[in-house]
DNA sequence: CTTCCTTTGAAGCGA
DNA sequence: TCGCTTCAAAGGAAG
């Protein structure tokens, strides 16, 4: 059932012809990460996505309800073709695009009435916002707000690094035999920078697919939806990290280095 | 149970 | 515009 659905938003993608020039590799024009910033205001669909959703949840309505009623633009499908035949197919990802919310909002697709949603949309279900809102919530303004935190957090779509991390983090642990993500996140974070310019590109061109497709589906997204609601650390401890080398991009901001290529000591 | 650690990149925010 | 901060993922460690 979970893949007949996957099936049937795929022929519902079939609909869009692939684009000319699909599958080749993106050009990289330094710098990287500037260049493959998605030009403004023009939303085109887009893929990545893991076929291996952990936790699959339900589909917001609301959401639901902006895929139904967003009009339908022709979408920019180089990443599906890229990645299924081209030399992304290796990432693992690959079938992403067949998972993806905007074709898998059941109740969005006549005659598909179940969903596997984005990854991206994530309820706040057992977690520490919701449940801290159990403890206390009796006066209107607190119901209110609890219904606020009921709302599934959309997440920010991943960058390049983050689409690195997530397709190497597991052969680094299978090769290091580490497990601790701080440590292999420093490992990955060097390998990054070892990897070619076209390697990298690689990453760039799907964090960008990646980007626009959030923006289409999720239009009225900004990240300042979620900008703050972590709370991490506090700014003591921020500016604690001022006086010792703290991160290798810390330390390279500190030194003027540059933050794509240098290596400062302290950090090595 | 919750937060921290650690990485890079994108985006928000205040000056 | 610039510099700083936050958040994306991950999972073990620590409080």
């Amino acid at each position: 059932m979970y893949k007949e659905t996957v099936y049937s938003a795929f022929n519902l993608l079939m609909h869009y012809p692939p684009p000319s020039g699909a599958g080749q590799h993106p050009q990289p024009q330094p710098p990287l990460h500037k260049a493959n910033q998605a030009p403004h205001g023009v939303p085109q669909l887009s893929l990545y996505e893991h076929f291996n959703s952990p936790h699959p949840t339900p589909a917001p309505a609301d959401i639901s309800q902006k895929q139904v009623h967003r009009p339908l633009q022709t979408p920019d499908l180089s990443g599906f073709y890229s990645l299924t035949s081209g030399s992304m197919g290796q990432l693992p990802h690959t079938v992403s695009w067949f998972t993806h919310p905007s074709l898998m909002l059941g109740s969005s697709v006549p005659g598909h009435p179940a969903a596997i949603p984005h990854p991206a949309i994530v309820p706040p279900s057992g977690k520490q916002e919701l449940q801290s809102f159990d403890r206390n919530l009796k006066t209107q303004a607190e119901s209110k707000a609890e219904k606020e935190a009921k709302k599934p957090t959309i997440k920010k779509p991943l960058n390049a690094f983050m689409l690195y991390m997530k397709e190497m983090r597991a052969k680094v642990i299978a090769e290091c035999t580490l497990k601790e993500s701080a440590a292999i996140n420093q490992i990955l974070g060097r390998r990054w920078h070892a990897l070619s310019r076209e390697e990298q590109a690689k990453y760039y061109e799907l964090a960008r697919k990646e980007r626009q497709l959030h923006m289409q589906l999720y239009p009225g997204w900004s990240a300042r939806d979620n900008y703050g609601k972590k709370k991490r650390r506090s700014r003591e401890k921020h500016q604690e990290s001022t006086t010792d080398p703290g991160s290798p991009k810390k330390c390279r901001a500190r030194f003027g280095l540059n933050q794509q290529t240098d290596w400062c000591g302290p950090c090595r």
